[in-house]
DNA sequence: TTCGCTGCAAAAGTTTTGCATGCAG
DNA sequence: CTGCATGCAAAACTTTTGCAGCGAA
């Protein structure tokens, strides 16, 4: 495990993630830090934001046709109290849903194959109910 | 629309996307041509990709961690014999899970949240049943 | 013959890494 | 003080594009 100092710079990518909920890129976080006039290297950006995704704090995707990769804070609860993910890829809104909806197909799958779904890990992607409707 | 050449290069694209029906990147398909002694340019191979991407005949997705893009080839009927992925963040293992054993969950989730689930950007991630037993 | 297609190489875009310096603990 | 974190630049990768020449229709 690392040491986890604490640092200016964490704390403002971090800031950045909680205002932008809604998937920003690497380079967007280093734009957005810039025009505030804080300065953050690029390279601690891209380093951070991969670990963070490794903690589970920040999940990892992409949209459309881009090649970039979008990054979405999860908030601090660690994910695996009581909900699965639900990410449109039209808008990058995050929906929770319930555990007990997806109880009994967890146990489906753990019976017919013996995996163990970690619901901390698992997103569904799709189109939420506006982007659907549209 | 694009008139469609008939050419040797595509014809051995289309191969092996048809033989290699999950997550193949650009790069697979140079190499296990190069393999067969078939050369055919990068700059074809991720051309045509992306022709069949766009005409819906190949889904472009990301998997784990990594930056590259897999294609899947659909087959010339869009059916939805479509599944999920289960992939072990122990060993890296990648299952596939039948829909069928996912319908109800999938119907759930639209029932209760509108959300429209996307089998082929799914993955759900945990343990495969072989780590799960050490 | 005519264009679209191919292949090479270069460019473009994104992410990672090496290393010297800075700063939190 | 110690050593992890930072920042810069370069490297590493993946994907796209310009252009000359080839080849399918």
């Amino acid at each position: 495990m690392p040491v986890h100092h604490n640092t200016k710079q964490k704390a403002l990518i971090l800031e950045v993630l909680d205002k932008n909920r809604n998937h920003v890129t690497a380079e967007d976080v280093i734009t957005l830090l810039h025009s505030c006039g804080e300065k953050v290297g690029r390279a601690t950006v891209y380093r951070y934001l991969r670990e963070l995704e490794e903690a589970g704090r920040v999940r990892k995707y992409t949209l459309g046709e881009k090649n970039t990769a979008y990054y979405q804070y999860m908030g601090e609860e660690d994910g695996c109290h009581g909900h699965y993910h639900l990410m449109c890829d039209v808008c990058g809104k995050l929906e929770h849903l319930d555990r007990t909806v997806a109880e009994s197909f967890a146990k489906s799958a753990r019976e017919s194959y013996g995996f163990i779904i970690d619901c901390s890990k698992t997103v569904f992607y799709g189109k939420c109910k506006d982007c659907a409707e549209n």
